[in-house]
DNA sequence: AGCATCTGCTTGGTATACTTAGCACGCATC
DNA sequence: GATGCGTGCTAAGTATACCAAGCAGATGCT
């Protein structure tokens, strides 16, 4: 293991670095994040990647967003929604626009759909 | 197991009418994302949830965003980052989707105001 | 009818995510 | 010195994510 990299390294490293910018310690991060601090102190050392579920509560606990911790994890591109790509864009919005229902959103991402298969 | 609802049943849920939407069967979806078709089915059944990196690779075979997906998982709060953000994001996105039409975008434009007018 | 292909699913197995119990060390206090 | 507390980490154990092998049914063709 002498100089061995993990591919999950820099994500351990990045929530390292945060936990200790944020001045806790490895028992008080597990305390906030209902995780095992073995577990965390593995994690920073890269040797396992965790799960999304994980990683959020990590983020919740060190106040970052969900979103850069996940760019931060390769879970997300954060050019994806913005390179000019329009695949998501009109699906994201519409998932994301608070005044529409569940069905009213079912409807029209079925719609959107049907008219992208068959233009 | 007789109705038993698993937490996972809504994105399984979800996933399976995506896919079906897609015309798509499990074979052919596990072949685009590289993950096993009895897999593919557990999951949709709501029988395991599964690793952000699964939910990444469905997405991008059935052309959602992976931001779209993680917010059906759970992984991400939708209006975290949206919140008042939420007049105009549809419709831009909708005009700027070059793969409709403009009978396509008058379409969904007017289905659109019409659910955001009376709720 | 038989055969081939496709479909969704069951079952047992493997690997990884994550936990618990506990160790060693550093530091502060008496 | 001894003791207590906080710190990060090891190692064994448990649970879940995911796979491979294979079954049963449906469909189409000869």
């Amino acid at each position: 293991m002498t100089g061995k990299k993990s591919p999950w390294n820099d994500l351990g490293e990045f929530i390292r670095a945060q936990r200790e910018l944020a001045n806790l310690s490895l028992r008080q991060l597990a305390e906030m994040t209902k995780v095992s601090n073995p577990y965390l102190s593995q994690v920073e050392r890269g040797l396992y990647k965790p799960s999304a579920e994980v990683l959020k509560s990590i983020a919740g606990a060190l106040q970052i967003s969900a979103e850069t911790m996940y760019n931060q994890a390769g879970l997300l591109d954060d050019d994806a929604g913005t390179k000019g790509h329009d695949a998501g864009r009109v699906e994201q919005a519409i998932h994301g626009d608070s005044r529409l229902s569940k069905d009213q959103k079912d409807t029209l991402l079925r719609i959107y759909r049907g008219f992208i298969e068959r233009p």
